[in-house]
DNA sequence: CCCACTATTTAGGGCTGTTTAAAAATCTTA
DNA sequence: TAAGATTTTTAAACAGCCCTAAATAGTGGG
């Protein structure tokens, strides 16, 4: 039974795993932690001990397949009680990120499979991300850009961000911008690389920052 | 903020206090949560530096006004949660008390407040216990004996029960005794003074010990 | 009232996970 | 390629919570 510290240990190993072709470094994971990088080399070593991850030293951590899979299996978690929290307490979207971090740690295959099933086995989550099923496999999803990389005249739905914070995620708000939104690139403004969008509410601007953050299925 | 063994502790103690006038005893403590003396007595020294408890060595502890507070908090996260297990989720009432022991550990005032909204404000739990409210107060029970106390010729309503134990619901759900059924005490039987009792199902007989355990609201 | 028994506390450690300070390895770049 | 900068690891220590063994306080019976 791995303790609520090891699973985020797996899981932010997990998350920068995607980001760089090589082993995960000790520094990234105390960033991304909150930590020490003295913290996290312990905590490596007995991760790897485990069999949880392969590390050598000053090469960084690889998930192992069952690291992997306990790694996605608290991400399941994560997603569905965010769905929860949204979609049958009223949560924002914004608001649910800290609680889920604490709920996905419960652990109870039945309690996660049940409630799989009460919120209709949802496929992603308030912020587009997509949710693992039972056997850690989901959707493929369309692919995704962000806006940024939209060549003037493009089109794209706003389907996901790539950063979740409570600053990004109200500043969407702020300006009426929620998942499904059709937008289109007219052009960028010379001075600081600002988008210029076309959406349903009429023209706005975007800044190239949250341009970057801001993910689309791209249409015609 | 408290840690989850120091709320485990907190409601543990709140639990036997009510059952003795004294100070709850270092082995009544150690027993229920089935750890060790001496860690008991480490933790009531800083239960009392904290402010939660009034401790004295070898008088045993009692909380504060400020524990106790804490304490009904968390005895009122754990009952919300098993009616969210059990009225939504579709548990058995037996299923409950392992997984609602991890979730009441969830630190968000906003959480729990949605979640009583959710449910509907339930005055009980699964088990008849009643659910504080958020500023820790309840409903007045109706005056709840065992059925045990019950004179022969008595009847009353089972609505709760002493012992929440996996095995004795399972065994009330095997004899299909549930919540709200009406009782009657018709005698005991003189060898090992079980009881016979009449219900809508007919007559049964109710072994002493179960007959103790379980909790009927007095009725003509 | 004293002995024997039980309940409780102290003493001394272990384990997990954390920290700061310092050493070692790796990377960068002139 | 050799300093210098950066990253990572080692060392030593601490906090929370737990344990066993041993000492001590409280309690009931004779």
């Amino acid at each position: 039974m791995a303790s609520q510290t090891v699973e985020n240990y797996l899981k932010c190993i997990y998350a920068l795993e995607v980001l760089s072709e090589k082993g995960v470094s000790t520094n990234a994971i105390a960033d991304r932690l909150e930590t020490q990088a003295p913290s996290v080399t312990d905590m490596l070593k007995k991760l790897k001990n485990r069999g949880l991850i392969s590390y050598k030293k000053y090469q960084g951590a690889n998930l192992t397949d069952e690291g992997r899979s306990l790694a996605i299996a608290i991400v399941r978690r994560h997603r569905l009680w965010e769905v929860f929290l949204v979609d049958k307490l009223g949560f924002k979207w914004d608001e649910v990120h800290a609680i889920a971090e604490e709920l996905e740690h419960v652990q109870s295959q039945e309690l996660t499979d049940r409630l799989d099933r009460f919120l209709g086995s949802p496929k992603l989550d308030p912020h587009g991300d997509p949710i693992p099923d039972a056997e850690g496999n989901w959707q493929v999803l369309h692919t995704r850009v962000a806006l940024d990389e939209l060549g003037n005249g493009e089109s794209g739905v706003f389907v996901g961000v790539n950063d979740s914070s409570s600053a990004f995620l109200q500043y969407l708000d702020s300006v009426k911008l929620s998942l499904g939104a059709r937008l289109k690139v007219l052009d960028r403004l010379p001075f600081d690389q600002s988008l210029r969008v076309e959406s349903a509410q009429g023209e706005r601007q975007v800044s190239q920052i949250a341009a970057k953050n801001l993910l689309v299925r791209k249409v015609d």
